[in-house]
DNA sequence: CGTCTATTTGAATGTACTCAAAAGCGGTGG
DNA sequence: CCACCGCTTTTGAGTACATTCAAATAGACG
């Protein structure tokens, strides 16, 4: 149950016999139906998730339109940072699209790990650190590149995104609208058949 | 000179004696005129940089045209993580928009620290955080903001931007061209005549 | 003072958006 | 297993807003 992420954890730091025993007795495990709530907006995010297998979408609402802007696959961490770090209620929703396990560890403990054993900061650095790289990445695909160029490099870079996920989550994530996505991607199939 | 720096540190954790030393020991300060640049892109970013004083941006070049997607003022933290972490050469651009004093140091100094005191992962792990906190932010701007809602707030919420950073580096923050900002603002202007 | 760059203004264009409706698809219950 | 219902995706027509290209004005700096 807890192989993948400890396989996870010591690509980045090895640990010794106690660093992994203590780290393992702060796991959780837990099962989400498909459409069921990892995380729902106004808790306060206090802890930190490893999907080992299903996905899941984070979402935001503004003006009760639903924004997507993350997916989640198997191997992946996640936490509301912002609410984390802060305290503050998150104003994310975690929705499972297929069913999900998770393993998943609370803040407190975290933090008791961070002051009993250093190596823990440094996986809680470097987590941070991959997290800052792909928020960038995002970022710049945001700024840089044409809604149509978006999605194929989607396509090309994350194939089980466009495989996997619902269209108008696709649409949400690029940030246009679901008709909109629907006509490009006729745009692509057409320009492919020439 | 290094008074600030250190209070940004020591905001984090507290350090001593030694560490504080040891810290001291692998800074550096240096100067930048305006327009000068502190960062390359082609060069490794090898080093964190600190400013004392002044401002700059931070941008990329995409098809020829310049990119501009952060302005740092003093007491800020800046390195690329993505080439820092990677190894891989930059494609950002740090350029000095006023004089600039900052304060740097390098990264193989920075690991020797995190080997010899533990405490600095925590430091580097808090500005990790910090800086996926801020990439965040910049984000949920542009995916749920219209332009002129950004640009409103940008003068809400960082009013030195607003007054000390070129107009067309602005556009280009907020993701729009210089004619649009110029005529955004116009309409904010005849908005408030009302 | 003069040059170079930044900003403003104008007109035409393009692309995603809105609104509306039809077609397609998946899941549920009979 | 099929029929139906609801949700997703597609298609169409018209609109809005930033963009492009071009030119004029304003401002900064030597």
């Amino acid at each position: 149950m807890t192989t993948q992420i400890l396989q996870s954890i010591k690509s980045i730091v090895s640990l010794n016999q106690n660093e992994e025993e203590a780290f393992v007795n702060i796991l959780e495990v837990k099962q989400f139906k498909k459409k069921e709530f990892l995380l729902l907006e106004g808790q306060i995010c206090d802890k930190i998730i490893f999907i080992n297998s299903g996905c899941a979408r984070i979402f935001y609402n503004v003006d009760g339109v639903e924004n997507t802007f993350q997916f989640f696959f198997a191997e992946r961490w996640y936490t509301d940072f912002s609410s984390f770090l802060t305290g503050q209620p998150t104003i994310e929703n975690m929705q499972a699209l297929e069913p999900c396990e998770v393993i998943q560890f609370k803040k407190k403990d975290l933090y008791q790990l961070y002051d009993t054993y250093p190596v823990f900061d440094r996986v809680g650095r470097i987590l941070a650190e991959n997290a800052f790289l792909s928020v960038s990445k995002l970022n710049q695909m945001l700024t840089n590149e044409e809604p149509e160029q978006r999605y194929l490099n989607l396509m090309s870079q994350r194939p089980e995104v466009v495989q996997r996920i619902p269209q108008h989550y696709i649409a949400s994530y690029l940030g246009i609208k679901p008709e909109s996505l629907s006509r490009i991607r006729k745009r692509i199939l057409l320009a492919k058949e020439r």
